[in-house]
DNA sequence: ACCTTGTGTTAGCATTCACTAACGTTAGTG
DNA sequence: CACTAACGTTAGTGAATGCTAACACAAGGT
């Protein structure tokens, strides 16, 4: 038995390692109601722009935000085609975990039958 | 405006943290169907066992596997349960992204009548 | 044109993390 | 009790990453 391709967890990994960071989803939540520049998101924070403009970058590179030009400014918003993604990937963890619940009873039955 | 609390972050950081790590991720199916010691899992990789067990310490901790004793051995499987609280947080998210898709089309309203 | 404002980018540093190697621990066998 | 087998744990190393500081670029106002 092979140990699993994970060609699809590639595609998903960029938007899972992108969400492991606190203050990416903060961020994620701060545009997801408002659509806002980055020195706005810097200044809810304790943190310089260019940590959030890295943050923006790296959300971006993932599919969870996209990027609007107003002028000198550049307003982001969270991307829900991004996280739908990531839904169906975790789906299937789900799907998973309750084969595990189905093996869990085959187990205790064996373990009954033994003892 | 607050920068919205994280404290249900943080209980939810450690599993999320834990599926981050693709290898995480393959010993948590491996584990899903069928019940695993530390070194039959380590030889399904390219890994040592002290890599392995290491994994296996992350997953326990963020409450994604069990540990069940049988002799010298410990048996491992996955724990819907833990599943299931990432579930309901990442459910969260998908409520803020359907908002974002309604703020959407009243940013689009705001603009033509702007404009 | 000059200067201010708002933003992205690069260099360098500190921390975190996954991995290997060596040692300690527990359970079964003679 | 000695010996082996199966695991877990600690120390140490190399790579990845989040952060700040300095620099570069684009747009608008005077």
């Amino acid at each position: 038995m092979g140990v699993g391709a994970t060609a699809r967890d590639d595609a998903t990994d960029i938007a899972l390692r992108a969400l492991v960071e606190p203050r990416r989803r903060a961020i994620l939540r701060l545009v997801a109601d408002t659509e806002l520049p980055a020195g706005a998101i810097a200044d809810a924070f304790e943190v310089t722009r260019t940590a959030v403009s890295q943050h923006l970058t790296v959300l971006r590179d993932a599919g969870l935000v996209t990027e609007r030009r107003d002028g000198t400014r550049r307003l982001y918003r969270a991307r829900p085609e991004g996280l739908a993604e990531l839904r169906s990937f975790l789906d299937d963890m789900w799907a998973t975990s309750l084969l595990t619940a189905k093996n869990l009873v085959e187990a205790d039955r064996e373990r009954q039958s033994e003892s």
